[in-house]
DNA sequence: TATATATTTTAGACAAACCTAAAAACAATA
DNA sequence: TATTGTTTTTAGGTTTGTCTAAAATATATA
């Protein structure tokens, strides 16, 4: 089994490229991977080659790189690391939802396979993060739900807000001033044509928000 | 103010120093650092320097080092992070006490002081770990509990099991067979003169343990 | 106290993960 | 297609934290 121990820089890369491949189905360039993580290209194909070597990616000179299987396997358990950390300093620590990732950027790298799983089960097995993003299991599958905009409930149709866009700390504010979380349920009241802004259910109120606002909300069907 | 942020070996060292040099008042050997860190001899002068350097430990040349105010400082922090995530394995995930050291180990070195108060908060501000070490408050403060044998307990008087000596998995079973551990409230029923074994009152049964293993138990008198 | 032994330090090397500067390859376009 | 610009790689360097081997110092003992 792939159970060899990648140190953090590995980790890092290793995620970075998974997310820029969407679900390891692109080719991922040096340059971007360099923007991602700040670190000079130089440093990235050092890295490349590293990586390749253990074959978590296959690299092809000058054209770009590639995650292999194993290496999907491992970048979605560094995701599940990271995300049930996430869980755990929202819900349980009670830290805002703007200020979660960069601590779980430092957990996420703390590699006990029990704690996880421990963890996993303290947490009740959640499913999505503070940010509405799927969790992966422990076999590294995703419950892949379908994410809508607000506008697309019908009238007195409701929904779970299951992701906010925009991470903004001022669009956060706002958030919570209209008690909108990852979690809670919204009704579409009704469609406003003249400027697509929609009124909504929330938090047994009703009020009206923009077409901005509700673009930086999904939701799921009940 | 001291601010500096310490790589985790630094971090690693500071701590052994600390805990060598029993709460700062002793001179701790070059060699003494090495077997506890496992780091040969050369290595630990090399860090020794460079703690010495940034003013944690003093240092006098083939004599030994001495830990600095600002050294204890830090040194409390870490183990406070320490012990703070073993009551969080413990408690919440449901680790054996004898499998969170190692964890903690990792955890420590997460550097997010909001975190700690958050965790701290979040497990009700335990004064004692897993083990029975006392957890440093924020601000490096250490509740001193006065601990004492089985033995010097009188008959029918009580105590709270408040730290295990022997940390041998085949002990640990044994006081989990007894329901013995941290937190346990334990009453003397008799002293057997003939081997010093003691009878006690634990989970409302009495039992008879011998010298050896009432030696290896720590308490507190209620 | 002289000598043997143990401890500590110095010197020099190495791997990991970064860097800068320059060369090589690729892409875009006049 | 020749030139220009961008991307990627190579070459060589740095820092951190480790190592081994040898030198310096301290300690223990005959």
């Amino acid at each position: 089994m792939s159970n060899i121990k990648l140190s953090k820089s590995e980790e890092n890369y290793l995620k970075s490229i998974f997310n820029l491949s969407e679900f390891g189905n692109k080719q991922v360039s040096t340059n971007s991977i360099s923007k991602i993580l700040n670190i000079e290209p130089a440093s990235v194909t050092d890295m490349i080659k590293k990586l390749s070597k253990k074959n978590l990616i296959y690299h092809e000179k000058y054209k770009g790189s590639t995650i292999s299987k194993s290496g999907i396997k491992i970048a979605l358990q560094i995701i599940r690391r990271h995300r049930l950390w996430e869980v755990f300093l929202h819900d349980k620590l009670k830290f805002n939802w703007d200020e979660i990732h960069e601590i779980a950027e430092e957990l996420e790298h703390v590699s006990s396979e029990m704690l996880i799983d421990n963890l996993d089960k303290f947490l009740k097995y959640p499913k999505i993060d503070p940010h509405g993003d799927p969790i992966p299991n422990k076999l590294g599958e995703i419950d892949f739900i379908d994410k809508i905009s607000i506008s697309d409930l019908k009238i007195n149709e409701k929904g779970i807000v299951s992701r906010i866009i925009n991470e903004d700390e001022e669009f956060f504010n706002l958030l919570k001033k209209l008690k909108i979380e990852i979690g809670s349920e919204i009704t579409l009241i009704d469609k406003i044509d003249y400027d697509n802004s929609v009124e909504i259910l929330i938090d047994k109120k009703s009020v009206i928000i923009s077409k901005d606002i509700s673009n930086n909300i999904k939701i799921t069907k009940i």
